[in-house]
RNA sequence: CGGGCCGUGGCGCAGCUUGGUAGCGCACCUGCUUUGGGAGCAGGGGGCCGCCGGUUCGAAUCCGGCCGGCCCGACCA
């Protein structure tokens, strides 16, 4: 270790906020080279590989085959797609001497549509998996989070294809459970969940979260049942309990200068539960641009995914769209609404006889419109973003709350890529068709910091014996003498036995010694000192557990590399969820 | 991209209000002592004060512009 490049920081970078970053700089094993773009040093760059090779074996495991895709892409095969228009800032572009037009891949769906559809010509070669591991970028909005949120950063994407649905599902299926027994391997308390699909397109989706507070996903999830989703996507019951349950004369009252939900329920001295919030969006109907008024309760998010569904091809207004329709942004309601405009309103308000809303004129509300009385709502759904609290959507049962890392995804792309490339084959029917694709991601370089999120603690990481860089570390408390000497057989006599072992004979105190391998977080350290070698022992220190027990030096080696061994063997035997 | 904060030896910071010759802790180098939880003493090296411009006899400090970073929001492996 006296040659290891690991600088550890006793003091923490002010660029740090999260755990896992702070301890990936400290313990040296990243180091910041621009925003949301970092350099492994030899600790970090191991335990990443350690996470690759898990991968690796679980794809291999199920078939897929490992290919290396390029990362300068060519802009010809992403204006095929039509992403080069959609995707946006977030693709790097770059031109070369000749002026050709590039990008750095973000995702390569392009590429491998575009690799497969000239070589695989028949549903007999089908169904086909290829998956890579290396470096995607994005030029994120927002970098941050170290390792969590990059721009460049290491990713698993494999793709599939496939004559039928029923070969996809398989193949998606086993994906699920291959992603599942990786996170297991790497240690993480996760959930798979239903979520929404985002930039990739495609409808049936799946996210892998790791539990954590800092994590940017929230997400509701069932004890009841397996059910579990992110917010963005999850299917909720709102239960209501409307303060006003008999139908009353509809009033006008004068809100002046009131545009806000908070405000509202201070001046009306209602609880914000008791008003319905009304937003304004817009959607092309027979050519002409429509008006669509999504009612919710006051207390509540309006989900904008769950508003596409509702009204396909919506899009909120923005303020030029408040202008364009004059219509009044703080005093929205579905009483009075111009001709042709659809009112959608939350499900859980369907049984409410007395709402609160605005007057569609600026400094007025009403108070008990009702539906049915006072105005018409077009169609009801479910719009809102839901809540712990909310009704499990399976069972009816309690929905609670947490947030999580999304460490990996799986998709069903359809043929969303296949038809826009031209990407098919001739089916065994003798006509030809598009592929049926897959895609499945993990973040490799983001499940290091998602392990490192849950397995830490104030002296450092505590990493799963699977994942560290070292699986021990051998610490002689002396540089020189006996000490010294006995440390160094052990590490040599572990090397042989198969272990990872790394052996810490810098000339330091003790105490620094300590301190950097629970910074490190070295699972399991062997301590050679003068005081157990009176003795005839040295001391085994599980990291995780804290926990030091006296070994008889004779024993040693064998006792840790079945330590190592079966703590290994025991990550890897953990149940998968289902 | 909006809002907030911040750029001073490798790291963490003070100095800036009220301009006057750059300082502290850690780390680093040398020596002695020490040696089971980030040692002590003595000596030493290292700074375009983010960059450009302005004000001034004089700018880390005041003014303007730019660049970079972090945090909070809208997007995502």
């Amino acid at each position: 270790m006296t040659s290891l490049y690991a600088p550890t920081l006793k003091e923490v970078p002010a660029e740090a906020e999260v755990v896992s970053h702070r301890l990936l700089l400290r313990a040296g094993m990243v180091r910041r080279t621009a925003a949301g773009i970092y350099s492994f040093l030899p600790l970090g760059w191991r335990s990443l590989h350690k996470i690759e090779q898990i991968v690796r074996e679980e794809m291999d495991m199920i078939g897929s085959q490992e290919v290396m895709l390029p990362i300068v892409q060519p802009a010809e095969l992403w204006i095929e797609s039509g992403r080069w228009e959609d995707y946006g800032p977030e693709l790097a572009r770059l031109t070369d001497r000749a002026g050709r037009e590039f990008c750095l891949g973000p995702t390569h769906e392009e590429i491998i549509t575009a690799l497969v559809r000239d070589e695989v010509r028949s549903y007999r070669d089908l169904p086909l998996s290829l998956y890579q591991i290396n470096m995607k970028f994005r030029d994120e909005v927002r970098p941050r989070f170290g390792l969590l949120r990059g721009r460049e950063f290491v990713m698993k994407d494999a793709y599939s294809f496939h004559a039928d649905q029923a070969s996809l599902q398989e193949h998606y299926d086993a994906m699920s459970r291959a992603y599942g027994r990786i996170c297991e391997r790497l240690g993480l308390d996760y959930r798979p969940v239903e979520a929404e699909s985002g930039q990739i397109g495609g409808k049936v989706t799946t996210e892998f979260m790791a539990l954590a507070e800092n994590g940017e996903a929230a997400l509701v999830y069932c004890d009841g049942c397996d059910y579990a989703a992110n917010v963005d996507a999850a299917s909720t019951i709102v239960s209501r309990t409307p303060a006003v349950t008999e139908p009353m004369p509809m009033e006008k009252v004068a809100t002046p200068g009131i545009g806000t939900i908070a405000e509202l329920s201070d001046f009306l001295a209602i609880s914000p539960h008791d008003t319905v919030k009304t937003l304004a969006g817009v959607v092309e109907r027979d050519g002409a641009r429509t008006l669509v008024f999504f009612c919710v309760p006051g207390d509540r998010e309006l989900n904008p995914v769950k508003a596409c569904w509702a009204v396909p091809g919506v899009e909120l207004l923005d303020e030029a769209g408040f202008a364009e329709f004059a219509i009044p942004k703080g005093s929205l309601g579905p009483v009075g609404v111009k001709p042709g405009t659809l009112v959608v309103a939350d499900r859980s308000l369907e049984g409410d006889v007395s709402w609160g809303v605005g007057a569609n004129e600026d400094g007025f509300h009403l108070v008990h419109a009702m539906p049915g009385r006072d105005f018409e709502v077009g169609e009801w759904a479910d719009l809102v973003v839901a809540m712990p609290g909310d009704l499990c959507p399976t069972c009816g049962g309690v929905l609670k709350g947490a947030r999580g890392i999304e460490v990996s995804q799986v998709f069903q792309l359809g043929t969303k890529y296949s038809v826009s490339m031209g990407a098919s084959f001739t089916a065994e029917d003798g006509i030809e068709a598009p592929f049926l694709m897959g895609c499945y991601g993990v973040g490799v370089s983001r499940s290091l910091a998602a392990v490192i999120e849950q397995h830490a603690d104030d002296a450092g990481m505590a990493w799963p014996v699977t994942v560290a860089p070292l699986e021990v570390a051998v610490l002689p408390l002396m540089a020189e003498g006996e000490v010294a000497e006995v440390g160094e057989r052990i590490w040599r006599e572990l090397a042989d036995a198969g272990v990872e072992v790394v052996i810490d004979d810098r000339d330091e105190r003790a105490g620094v010694k300590f301190a950097d391998a629970d910074l490190i977080g070295w699972p399991y350290q062997v301590i050679v000192g003068k005081r157990g070698l009176a003795e005839g022992v040295i001391e085994l220190k599980d990291r995780a557990s804290g926990i030091r027990t006296s070994v008889p030096l004779a024993d040693a080696v064998e006792r840790v590399a079945a330590l190592v061994a079966g703590a290994k063997s025991a990550l890897a035997a953990r149940t998968a969820h289902p």
